[in-house]
Formats: C-alpha cells, structure tokens, sequence
DNA sequence: GTTGATTCAACGGA
DNA sequence: CTCCGTTGAATCAA
C-alpha cells in the first residue's frame, strides 16, 4: 500500500531532514501519563517521554462508566442541559417535515424531489396550517407573527404563526433562465419548530431568557444559524426575486425573537453571559439574539441607570464597524466616533447632537462603566461583502471631545476607549494573524513552513510554541482519500451542462436534483444543511472546478495549521475564522475494506482510523429536515496512519466545533464515497477544530479506548 | 399601548 | 470593484 502513496509522498531527505524531524512517536488525542503510585500506568512500556499513548481499557475507577445518553431510554432523559453545549444530547425525532406544497399555479410539473410520493404527505397533515395557504401569494415571505406570550396575561393568543416563502405572483418575470420554474412555496414554520424543539427553545424560561449562559447562547446561535441558512437556500431556489433584497437573516432572528428563543434581554454593564472575548459573529442580529447589543443597526446600546435619584443613561456596548471614521487599530485603543450628523436618505450632514448614545458614553466616561467592544472586520474570503464581528471584550471611555468632521466640516464627537487589560486576545490575534500571512513578523515555533510540501494550494503550518518535540510521526501526506478498489460500479448518469457552473434555480441541472432540487452548497462553500449524502458534481460534469458544488473536492479554503496542544498532542486550528457551515477539509488517507477493520481499529495499534459506522449525535442534531431518506450508514472506514492530510490531526471532543458529511462524486461511472467536515459553529481564528470520533456500538465496546480530554462539561469521559 | 424616528445592515444591481 | 438604492427590525422617545 505505501507505494500508492510514492507519488505524493514527502522526500526523507532535504533542506530539513524530515525522516528525523517528524520521527517522532504518534501523540493524537493522547493520555499524559506520569508515574503514578495508583498503578493507573501500570500496563504500559516505560516511555521517556512523559507523554505515551495510553489506553485506558482497564478496569475504571470507581464512579467512571461507559454510557451512551443516546442508546439509553431511561438514561435520556436525566438531563438534556448537561450534555453538550449545543444540545447535541438532545435526542430528536426522526420524523422528517415535508414542508413543500404542490405547485399550486398553473398546475404545471415543477421541480420535485425525487423519490417523494406525491399526494401522500399526511405529515403535512400533522401540521395545523397545512391548509388555507393559496392565500399567500405576495412578495416573499408573508410573516404572520403573532403573539407568543403576553408576559402581562401570561395567555397565549391567536393560532401558530405561518411563514412561507412564496413566489412572487409575477408572471411576467421571467427574464432569467429558468422561465419553467413553477411557483414553490415553502412553510417554513415546521422546519423551525422542529428546530426550536429539537434544541429544546420552545419555552425559555423568563429567567434564562433574562439572564442567560453559554450552553443557551450557543443553542440560539445554532437554530439561527441552521434556520437562516435554510431560509437562504429556499430563497435562493425561488430563482429570480421580484422585489429586491430579501432578508433572510433579519426575518429568521425575528422569528425566533418573537417566540422567545432569545437570551440576556436584560440589559448590563459588562460581559454578557454565554459570550466569551473573542467570539465572532457574521450577523448584527447574531449579536441581537444573545444579549451582546441590542440595536439591529444602531452602533451604541444604552440603559439607564439610577444614581442617587437621577436618573441617566449610561453606554453597554458599541460596534465599531467602518460605518463612521473610527480609528481603532491600534488595538487597545478605539477612538469612536458618536452617532448621528448624518441623514442616511440623502447623506446630508449636520452636527451631532449630545443626546441618546453620545450622551450615554459621555455619561460612561464619567462614571467609568465598562462598555462591551464589539469590532467589525471586512471579511476577505467573502471578497469584502459582508461583515465579520469580534467581541473584543471590555472597554473604558477614557476621554471625549468634539472636533470637526473631514466631510461636511460638521461638529461631531469623539470618545477615546481604553481597552479593560487582562482580558483574552481578541482583536490583536486578528492583527497578528495577518502579519503572519504578511510575513512581517516571525512566529516563534514554526517547525516547518508547509507540511504539505505543496500538496494544497494553502501551506500548512507545523508549530510548537509548547515543548520541545520536533514534529508527529512520519507520515505521508496525501490530499484526497485513496481507495484500492471502487466501492462500486453505479449506473452511468447525467453529468451537468453548467458550463459556469452550477447555479441556485437551474432544474435542468442535473445534480441539483440529485440533491433534492436544492444545491447542497452556497457560493462561500457552506453547507446549507446537514443531509444524508451529498452528491457533488463529477467527471461527467461539464462545470468547473471552481464550481460550487465541488467543494469538498477543491481542498481546505480556511489556512489551517497543525499545532502542539497543551496535553492532546497534535491538534489543528485555522488562522482564518469560518463560518457555521463552513468547509473544513476531507478525511485523506486510505480506504480500509469491511473485511480487514478489524485490523486496523481493534486489535492494531492505528491512532488515526476514522469509522463513519459509529453513532454520532451531532449528525442528528443538524440534519437536513426535508431529507426523507433513511440514514443508513456508509460502511466507511479510513486510515490515515501511513498518509493522509490535515485532517488526521483533528482531535476529539465531547463539544466539538466541526462535523461530518457524506459526500459522494462519480468519476468515470465509479462511485466514491468521501468524508468532508464542516463548522458546526462560527469559530474564530486559532480555535483548536475538534469533532466528536462517535460512539462504537456496545457490542463493540471492547475497543480499546482512551481517556478523553476535551475539558468540556459534558465530556464522556472518554473516546475510541 | 401606538407611532415615528433613529440607526456603524445586508443585499443585489449598475 | 465601488457606488447606490431598497428593504429592513430593534429600540427608544414622544
């Protein structure tokens, strides 16, 4: 088998003699263990190196015992909160919502999923608003927001809320090239409150959502993120949009917003609870949902306060985000700019007035509050569209004054904020990141510059800023996944014809209906939903590399790194931030056959297997709500031990910020099956990526299994 | 309670 | 690529 790696393979010898460097023992995922008088390490070879790789298999201290929270009925329901910071825990219905209708004009034969039964869907039925919808024709969504509860009488009013996307009744617009696409219209209200109740965020309590926590701010992060990308890739199947923008971000946090899924409504000074210093966020309404700013464009939040009988009020939080001349990089220092002066219809200018938020910050520097910094950053992999935020944690107004504007010659104020010391790094790492990739500073650590040797088309950094090892073991590095043999010969099909590429709306395309009509991917290669298998485009595609349904298949987008962790061995992070969604890398490596697993995970000594046939939650957890087909687990199962790419040094973790897909490409009438991970959350720069490894089936529980490290709370206490 | 004004969005299109 | 116009939603203040 090595010889199929000779191609790719990195040369023993060069300017860095590497066969040396990196000959150093595996340390994934690894057990520090120091003597101990307990016998914990008794069963193992005396190492000189602290750190060996231990398999706790034996006989485990008392309290400690395997549990699987997902197999155990009566176990399940002990403590959903406890699982995991995202409700991953939480088990979920298997029952799928058929939220489509049929075409309802013309009578035409749209797009339609295939392998649905058509005139069948009684689950639909279940739903209360399955009729009277015909109604609905108008422009885009049609919001029927009522009231979720009136806190004062404490009663519900009025039937459950319905929203659909709905095709603008428009007939003569059909300019684009998808003139047959038939009206589609999408109740998008099941899928979000199977999500709401699938992250248990249908009845906040007034206390949680007064005052909230990580586990909570991260559960509403996750239902925002999956609901809103959901609402983008329905929107975006509409094809061509009559009016203009449409909103998906502002309509999905207001949804969940009126239905209380929303956390840290009160207002404070200080940290916001469940939001930690360097968190990013790609939507203002993001910031909104968790309590961080409450202003959905505004760029200072205030309250008032009571001090000694008066009543004034003093400034929370700010986003300094390019909308004024804010000067801020210097780093801990953020010259701010006040509100107003500027009339946002005809970009007419006059002074700004000391009242609402440049009276509270004056009000702030008085009484030295500290204020909540939030900074705003272009974000360059989205080609300057859009906008990434950073908590940059806690400020103080240190001075303020009044000058004269650059345009206009209007008097405007200005607030000079010194940042809080002690806090985690935030912004300055984005700084630093950047000198980095510049090249104008030299980081302490770099071991080898590219690891890949050229392999991708981004170098991938090997540090250890920690210790003194010079590397992980040898390994060969390869950027795809080697099969020996073809899983199997499948029907010869359809490649597309989108020259440019495959695009939203195109039902020609063929791919796009392998997909169930919808294109599993948005142009930034964020998988819009979790599904049971991807299909992206292959050899019998006339479309693109670029194409942006081939993105598992055009390697790591976000500059990753392999790095020395604190006690896991080697791990992996990104310089770059990625959003939910977003493209991480593939599991390379090879292939192993059913018949030779055992080998390999049981009783070999391979440290580096990934088994798509264990349980995983997170799956579940974010899964495709329209996606009918059974789940049956591909019986994948790879080795990265001998070669293999970035991918092999993700650690594990009970709380993991990355998951899986399926993914499968034909090449030449061959199908080949392929793991691809993806952020389960917006994960700032530097963040070690993790995923969950799965749970062996209890029949198999005699793997040999170590002890996990994770540190998250609801940590299993170990992994295989 | 309602309404209007204010506001460092987020798009798509030109 | 930058500019421009359109459509927005939370909050505050009246």
């Amino acid at each position: 088998m090595e010889q199929g790696f000779g191609s790719d393979s990195v040369p023993p010898a060069g300017p860095i003699d590497k066969s040396k460097v990196l000959d150093v023992k595996p340390l994934r995922c690894l057990v520090p263990v120091f003597p101990s008088p307990n016998g914990m390490a008794s069963g193992t070879t005396p190492q000189p190196s602290p750190f060996v790789c231990v398999p706790p298999s034996g006989p485990f201290p008392p309290g400690v015992s395997p549990f699987y929270p997902f197999l155990s009925p009566n176990e399940s329901g002990r403590s959903a909160e406890n699982h995991d910071g995202l409700g991953f825990g939480t088990p979920i219905s298997p029952v799928p919502l058929n939220s489509f209708r049929t075409p309802t004009a013309n009578g035409d034969t749209g797009p339609r999923r295939p392998g649905r039964p058509r005139g069948s869907n009684g689950l639909a039925a279940e739903d209360d608003d399955s009729q009277n919808h015909s109604d609905q024709f108008g422009s885009g969504y049609s919001v029927h927001a009522n009231d979720v509860e009136d806190t004062s009488t404490g009663k519900k009013r009025g039937r459950p809320r319905k929203t659909r996307l709905s095709q603008s009744g428009s007939g003569s617009g059909s300019g684009s090239g998808n003139p047959a696409t038939p009206p589609i219209e999408v109740d998008i209200d099941p899928l979000l409150n199977q999500l709401l109740a699938s992250f248990k965020l249908v009845e906040i309590d007034q206390v949680k959502k007064a005052d909230g926590d990580k586990e909570l701010a991260g559960r509403i992060l996750l239902v925002y993120d999956l609901f809103r990308r959901r609402m983008t890739q329905i929107e975006e199947r509409r094809g061509e949009t009559p009016g203009s923008a449409r909103r998906p971000d502002l309509k999905g946090a207001n949804l969940l917003m009126t239905r209380g899924a929303r956390t840290n409504q009160t207002k404070r000074v200080g940290n916001v609870p469940g939001v930690e210093v360097g968190d990013i966020f790609f939507f203002r309404m993001e910031l909104c949902l968790v309590g961080l700013h409450a202003p959905s464009m505004a760029g200072i939040d205030y309250m008032s306060v009571r001090l000694t009988g008066d009543e004034e009020p003093i400034a929370v939080s700010i986003v300094s985000s390019g909308g004024y001349d804010d000067e801020g990089d210097d780093g801990d220092v953020l010259i701010y700019t006040g509100q107003g002066g500027v009339q946002r219809r005809d970009g007419q200018m006059f002074d700004q007035k000391l009242e609402r938020g440049n009276l509270a910050l004056e009000k702030s520097m008085h009484r030295g509050n500290e204020v909540r910094v939030i900074r705003g950053v272009l974000d360059v992999q989205n080609g300057g569209r859009g906008k990434i935020y950073i908590y940059d944690g806690l400020y103080r107004v240190q001075e303020s004054w009044a000058e004269k504007s650059k345009l206009g010659n209007c008097s405007i104020f200005r607030y000079k904020l010194i940042r809080v010391p002690g806090q985690p790094e935030a912004f300055t790492l984005w700084k630093s990141v950047q000198q980095w990739r510049e090249g104008t500073v030299t980081r302490v650590g770099v071991i080898l510059p590219d690891l890949t040797s050229g392999a991708e088309s981004q170098p991938v950094c090997l540090v250890n800023d920690v210790d003194d090892e010079k590397g992980p073991a040898y390994f060969t590095y390869i950027p795809s996944l080697k099969y020996s043999k073809p899983f199997m010969k499948s029907n010869p099909s359809v490649g597309c014809q989108c020259l440019g590429g495959c695009q939203p709306g195109g039902t020609s395309c063929p791919c796009i209906q392998k997909n169930g009509g919808y294109l599993p991917f948005n142009p930034l290669g964020v998988l819009m939903s979790y599904k049971t298998l991807v299909h992206e485009c292959g050899s019998a595609c006339s479309c693109p590399p670029n194409c942006r349904n081939r993105i598992s298949q055009a390697g790591p987008k976000a500059r990753v790194e392999v790095f020395k962790t604190k006690n896991r061995g080697w791990g992996l992070r990104s310089w770059d931030p990625i959003r939910g969604g977003g493209f991480v890398c593939e599991y390379a490596g090879e292939v192993i056959e059913e018949s030779r697993v055992g080998e390999f995970g049981n009783d070999g000594d391979d440290d580096y297997i990934f088994d798509a046939t264990r349980m995983y939650e997170p799956l579940e957890a974010v899964r495709d709500y329209n996606d009918e087909s059974k789940k049956v687990p591909y019986p994948l199962v790879i080795s990265a031990k001998k070669g293999g790419n970035v991918a092999r040094f993700m650690n594990h973790s009970c709380s993991p910020n990355v998951f899986w897909q399926l993914v499968v490409r034909e090449i030449n009438n061959e199908t080949f099956y392929h793991v691809a991970f993806f952020a389960i959350r917006h994960i700032p720069p530097m963040q070690e990526l993790t995923f969950d490894y799965g749970m062996v089936p209890p029949d198999k529980a005699d793997r040999r299994r170590k002890k996990c490290l994770c540190g998250s709370l609801n940590c299993r206490g170990y992994f295989y």
